[in-house]
DNA sequence: GCCCACTATGACAACGTTGTCCCCCAGCGG
DNA sequence: CCGCTGGGGGACAACGTTGTCATAGTGGGC
């Protein structure tokens, strides 16, 4: 800008007038600082313009499990998309479910003073939050709960999700219905094994320990647990997966067997219907989930300051086939 | 930082030293200075570090068409996987094909100074890049490359691509083999087009009009252009698909259908092996994309100023079932 | 006892902007 | 001819940091 004030011979002053439409600068003027301007190639620096100003850095931040799934992108394109209206710029950054890395992800955001936070829970420690939000940062959490803080969350009906998933397969006359889910210690896994376990008691056929295996899973011990539940006394007819990452490394283990037990997973995913037989899901949206937790950080940034709020979205089921084989 | 080093007892500047773990602190000094962080909750504000250092902002922009997208989730992924390596955080937007929108994305990255530019173009128009790069400001084209612009594009082989997937098709027997590819003025569905005459020429089966349709398409179209095609005088036996998402048209498009074309998609998709008949596509690998323009944007930026580099990934016919059926 | 070196700390400017306030000057009415 | 008005423009401080330099005190060697 100094240069530009130079080379147009005004001040930078009347630069930074130009710059911002400001009026009171003579069209004459204005037009030989343009051509400065176009001539340097200048271009504003806006760090330097939102530390003067102390007015908002046109950023979110947005911490999540990992970019590349299909499920977590749609999330945030659902937040670009928004942010996008509302005149922001979104950072983002991939925790791997590593809660260290979620804390630094979140801090570093914060040191860039972003408007907002967006994160995926990774860890279930989260006052490290604490003074960023009471000096004004609004925070969402999504898909998970925060660990030791409340703040705004959006989740998914994880335990209807599963009950109905249990519901609908008993329905069919699954009474060895098995669940295999992620880690116990993420929270959704958590919440679907809960859901899954009351679907059970509610359809009369009670909860076998032996049937649940939990993770974390990788094709090898899909592959193993598949075995072990369909060679035991009394094999499972029936399988609810935990998540779409569990459902692919089922589905990838059973292909080419004939003797296929039904299948529920959890999560949506493209092309399930074009599999056969098509895969029966637990559907739930990510732009849903992306768009409700957006919108409530703008309701903070736009000065909504009741009590923090819990949105649950609804899950729906939907019937394709996998899930429909009688026992 | 003020109230810090007011509430202290120290100058400002001895709690920068402080936060820079700089020497010469009294441990007791730096211990009052630390508790007096911790109590006001105070966090470094990187905005205005970089602004005094005037050294990098630590950000790196990426502009893509759809984050989305499976395909460009994976670029993203990698592209944040390696500047996590190199401390660095990134600024991604989707562009939606609008060279507006990109070039809106691409100058306003510019203004928050990212230390380098990754694009995947949308429009041919680049020179507004112009004086940013001249600037110092690396920028690195990827899937698809610069209009007016020489710099540094990492692209895949496109034409090897369809070349090979017509080679492949015709050694099956194939005669009448059909191309749908994106809309024309996109780069990368031009190529395509380009490696599937000349696949089609090197085959001796001839370039037939009436067995392209260009973009932009969606299910209908999809669906409309198949029929056509079947019912013709002389019917396509085989497709050509020319990305991701016009290979999925066409499986929806198919399915249930008993007399089915055979089919090579380009771009490799998750389940395309789980499919019946699994998928036969060309595939490259979005990471190795991203990983690849990161590297190059990372040299740049480690001072490497030879002359522009062209980097062309190859893809691989990764036979699977849909494409190895016989005329 | 004097000088020097060294440690711990602070004052101040500067990064690139913008907000505040002030000044200059032309034009106009009295 | 004087004073007022208002448009056009500039000087300067400040945002939150850090680099540079200065300074006060302290202890040691002679």
């Amino acid at each position: 800008m100094n240069d530009v004030a130079r080379l147009a011979g005004v001040s930078i002053k009347t630069v930074s007038r130009v710059v911002n439409d400001e009026p009171g600068v003579h069209p004459s003027t204005a037009e030989r600082v343009l051509a400065a301007i176009d001539q340097l190639g200048f271009r504003r620096n806006l760090s330097a313009r939102n530390l003067r100003r102390g007015s908002s850095t046109g950023t979110i931040g947005l911490v999540l499990e990992d970019v590349g799934n299909p499920f977590y992108s749609g999330v945030t394109r659902a937040v670009e998309e928004i942010a996008r209206l509302r005149g922001r710029q979104v950072i983002s950054g991939s925790s791997d479910e590593d809660p260290g890395r979620e804390r630094e992800l979140a801090l570093e955001f914060c040191s860039r003073r972003v408007d907002g936070l967006l994160i995926v829970p990774a860890g279930l420690q989260h006052s490290y939050l604490v003074p960023e939000m009471r000096a004004g940062t609004p925070v969402v959490f999504l898909d998970r709960p925060a660990g030791d803080v409340v703040a705004d969350t959006v989740l998914v009906d994880n335990i209807g999700g599963t009950v109905e998933a249990v519901t609908h397969l008993a329905a069919h006359g699954h009474r060895r219905i098995a669940f295999l889910g992620d880690a116990p210690d993420i929270f959704t896994a958590n919440e679907r094994l809960r859901g899954y376990r009351e679907g059970c008691v509610r359809a009369g056929i009670g909860y076998h320990e032996e049937l649940v295996a939990m993770g974390p899973h990788d094709e090898g011990s899909v592959l193993t647990t598949l075995q072990r539940l369909q060679t035991a006394r009394e094999p499972a007819t029936a399988i609810v997966a935990g998540n779409n990452r569990i459902t692919v490394h089922i589905l990838r283990a059973l292909a080419g067997v004939a003797e296929r037990p039904a299948l529920v997973g959890f999560d949506d995913f493209e092309l399930a219907d074009l599999l056969s037989p098509p895969v029966t899901v637990i559907a739930h949206d990510a732009s849903a989930l992306g768009k409700a937790a957006t919108d409530l950080l703008f309701a903070r940034l736009d000065g909504d300051n009741s009590p923090p709020r819990r949105v649950v979205l609804p899950v729906r089921l939907v019937p394709r086939g996998s899930g429909e084989v009688h026992a």
